[in-house]
DNA sequence: TTGAAAGCGCTAACAT
DNA sequence: ATGTTAGCGCTTTCAA
């Protein structure tokens, strides 16, 4: 019933391994008999079987990609970059959410392995040890993307985000604040938050600044947790002036909890976020933000991956692209440096 | 190098076919030698090839996803709710966005089929007789998720589109509108959007409303094609005092256009949304929307195609799934029928 | 330029 | 309860 390699070299008078030969685009097939085996193949509707293909050849031409979660705006932006980059290398992807779970992400790497994956690009924002030394043992190349693994062990595509952290409070501080808080999604669980906290407490001492961790607040990376933390922060005595928040959502909810208390920011308030998605001009005032370009880590991972695979040289293995600061209106231009 | 059933078949003393039998957890297999042939799988790190298994089985466990754009959230949380269920099943999934292009849909349903996926989710805006056809004759289940094919062919997963715009109509109607906007992406482009349409229209014409084709915008489904479409709305002699948006993004922009030039929302006009995503909390106001059950919409998809595929009996192929509209505050509660 | 044949690693009868 | 064996549909030497 379906039509297999055997049946097209039956029909074309010829032998399976010259029908695999056009199949495949060798050169070492006359015109003539390549023009009669794709006439069979059409006539046949013959379709290659991949997985057989994959038996023979060891190759599979797809990749695991593990994120915490699609549905989270962030990690479906990187995923869209790794499919556009293996659709251009002819690879399709086999996805999957790991919520951020380590023996979930354990599980799926071994299934993917068993699925003969070619490779893998990996989002986990805790690269535990275990972790870590089932990657380093995959048989396949695993790369790591917006994902940091503090060995440098494995590839992986990243931005500063201490540097990135640091100019964010920077212009804050520039701009007369003296109790900015800063607010992530949980920090145990976030690695990159860890290298941000350390960027702020850095940025105040170099200010000169006291750290007072009663301005640290880690609620849940969400709307609601950015209300929340506002709330929290406007209880104690001396309330931030200024905010930075790990996440668009987070200074989405943070504008928003202020403002329903007749706050108005950037006038009483300042709000710097991280991330600069398409939210980022959804919200009155449009959030000054430090731009995480998500695309293109994930696009970036997919074609170090590709080079490993094509065992092409790789002179860094561990990228870090560029980052800017995109200026809206969540924080006040200085005037002094405008004119 | 790798270790494949043969050595640990060797190492055991026992046939390859025990050996499977354990691996695929049989039951005829003395608990002793079940015990001995686990040692020997841990102790060689043997790890059963997806592949192989694949060609023998003729079931690859893997189940294709096919989808416009995971990067946009409708997309990414049907995605969410697909491959949730596909693990609850043991499935995972080939992911590709289509860009909503014939073609590309047409040459992904090629390729997955070579890779012997066991079935298909589809999401498409535009069902095309050739893409129909070609899927009429997959050798494998297709399911559509959110797309409709108007011959009934394929099973399906919706919402009744038609029915959540009529009352989504009908509560501006009650609110007093007689010049009611209706904004959607491109028609052409979106069969979802010709029964919105549709539903206005016929709504209008139940009240007695006129219909204006000058109030019919279709712009690009997104937050800026929102704010153009109120510009081009505030043009026109008798502008509209009331919105239906066919999703929230677009939502959003006509909001905020609006409020950039003074006007209020609910008090100067009123917008109603269809899809209800997170981001209809994250305004002000915020929005009153049709609840789009994207997640539901994905899950009972693919809880679906696992019926076709354990040969389960399926009573109805198209399923409609229940919606309702979420009351917030982009459009106002009547005080009469309140009391 | 083409063909023959030996696998790839596993499942699934069929035997025993 | 366990073993034997014939494929699954293709790629890949190796020969010719």
């Amino acid at each position: 019933m379906t039509v297999t390699i055997y049946d097209v070299a039956r029909e074309a008078n010829v032998s399976m391994a010259t029908v695999s030969r056009v199949v495949n685009g060798s050169q070492n097939v006359k015109p003539s008999t390549r023009k009669k085996v794709l006439e069979v193949i059409e006539r046949l509707e013959y379709r290659p079987n991949a997985v057989a293909r994959g038996l023979a050849s060891k190759k599979t031409t797809t990749v695991g990609v593990i994120i915490p979660d699609i549905s989270n705006n962030i990690y479906a932006e990187a995923a869209r970059g790794i499919e556009d980059i293996a659709t251009m290398y002819r690879y399709n992807i086999i996805l999957a959410n790991s919520d951020q779970k380590e023996e979930k992400e354990l599980s799926l790497l071994d299934t993917m392995l068993g699925k003969q994956v070619d490779g893998i690009v990996m989002m986990s924002d805790a690269v535990t040890p275990k972790l870590l030394q089932t990657m380093e043992n995959s048989p396949v190349p695993i790369v790591l993307a917006g994902s940091i693994d503090e060995s440098k062990k494995l590839p992986s595509v990243n931005i500063d985000y201490f540097q990135a952290t640091y100019e964010a409070i920077k212009m804050l501080i520039d701009n007369g604040h003296k109790r900015i808080a800063f607010i992530s999604g949980p920090l145990s669980y976030t690695i990159n938050a860890k290298y941000k906290l350390e960027a702020y407490k850095k940025a105040l001492q170099d200010a000169g600044l006291e750290v007072d961790e009663a301005l640290i607040v880690a609620e849940d990376d969400s709307y609601d947790g950015g209300m929340e933390a506002w709330k929290e922060l406007n209880e104690i005595e001396n309330p931030p002036t200024a905010y930075f928040a790990g996440s668009d959502e987070l200074a989405i909810g943070i504008i928003h909890a202020a403002q329903d208390h007749g706050i108005k920011v950037p006038e009483d308030i300042e709000v710097i976020s991280f991330e600069n998605s398409k939210l980022a001009r959804m919200v009155r005032p449009q959030l000054t933000s430090v731009v995480l370009p998500l695309y293109e880590i994930g696009a970036v991972s997919m074609r170090l991956l590709t080079k490993f695979l094509n065992k092409e040289e790789v002179k860094d293995q561990n990228v870090i692209l560029p980052y800017r600061i995109e200026k809206r209106d969540s924080v006040k231009v200085k005037s002094m440096k405008n004119k």
